[in-house]
DNA sequence: TTGGGTGCAAACTATTTGCATTCGA
DNA sequence: TCGAATGCAAATAGTTTGCACCCAA
C-alpha cells in the first residue's frame, strides 16, 4: 500500500524540492522546503497537524501558523491539492494528478481513485462567466463492522 | 430561481412534517418540527446558523445546540443531506434525491446538478466489507470577475 | 413517572490574524 | 538593506459537550 511499482518512490532531494517550489512561484525558505519535503515525499494525504508533527522532527523550527499558511500557499500555487471530505479538517494531497477519492467515514481512511476509474459523462452547461476549478468525486463508504 | 414549475412548492403543513419525522424514526418535538418546517419547506441549502436564524423568527424558542444536534440527527436519519464543500461550514440540503453540486468558490453559491447531468461510469471494485454511503460530485467553479 | 429532548454556557478544535523579529535576495 | 517570511500568542468560528430542567409518551 505504501509502494507503487510504477512510480519511482523518488525521495525528493533538497534541490529537487527547491526547484519545484521555484517553478511554482514560491520563494523557497527553510520552512517551506521542509514542509514540501515532508509532504511531497510520496503520494499521500496529510492534515496540517500531521505535517506539523512530521516537520517538527527535523532540525528546522516551524510554527503551527507557518504550516497552515504554507499549506494554503502550496494549494493556491498548485503544488498540492486540498481535499475536503470531512468538515473537521482539511487534508492535503501530494498527488496533483487528476484523480478522485474514496473516503471511509468510519475509519477516516482516504484513498485515491484513478481518474479513469470514474467516467464523468458531461458537465451541465455553465454560465460563461465562470471557470471550472475542478471536479471532485468522493465515494463515501462505511466499513460494515 | 425560487420557483420550480414542475415541483409543487408544497409549504409542508405541520402534520405533514410530523408524519415525515415519524416515518424516519424521529420523535417530533416542537423544536424538531420547527427546524424541519424551515429546512424542508423547499429544496434549499442552509447552514446551521441560517437555520437557527430562521427558526428564531418563530414562536418556539430554539437554542444553537439543539439546531446542531437536530440537523445532525436529520442527516443521520436521511431527512436531509450534509454537503461538505467548504471546510468552514457544513451545508444541509433538503433535497435528498440523487444529485450533485456546483459550488462557486468565489461567492459561496451552491447549486444542484441533476444526477443525470453527470454520468458516473463505474466505481472501482471495492473491498467487500464496505458499503457505499454515497457518491458526491462537486464541480468547483470560480466567477471570472 | 421518567427517559429522551432542550437550553445554556463553557469547552474544544481547526484555522486565522496581528505584530514584532528574523531571514533571504 | 528591505520587504517578505516566520513565530508566537491571542482571536475567531463552527461545532460539541455537560448538566440541570422540562416535556412527551
Amino acid at each position: 500500500m505504501l509502494e507503487s511499482p510504477n512510480l519511482p518512490p523518488l525521495p525528493p532531494s533538497r534541490e529537487h524540492v527547491i526547484a519545484l517550489l521555484e517553478s511554482h512561484g514560491v520563494t523557497p525558505t527553510q520552512q517551506r522546503v521542509e514542509i514540501a519535503a515532508v509532504l511531497l515525499a510520496r503520494p499521500q494525504h496529510l492534515t496540517a497537524e500531521e505535517v506539523l508533527n512530521l516537520v517538527k522532527r527535523g532540525e528546522t523550527p516551524v510554527s503551527k501558523a507557518t504550516v497552515y499558511n504554507t499549506l494554503g500557499l502550496f494549494a493556491e500555487k498548485g503544488l498540492v491539492r486540498e481535499v475536503i471530505v470531512d468538515p473537521a479538517k482539511v487534508v492535503y494531497d501530494s498527488n496533483t494528478n487528476a484523480h478522485h477519492h474514496l473516503y471511509d467515514v468510519s475509519t477516516g481512511a482516504l484513498q485515491d481513485i484513478d481518474a479513469e476509474e470514474i467516467a464523468i459523462g458531461r458537465l451541465p452547461r455553465l454560465p460563461d462567466d465562470v471557470t471550472v476549478e475542478g471536479v471532485d468525486v468522493i465515494v463515501r463508504v462505511r466499513s460494515r463492522t
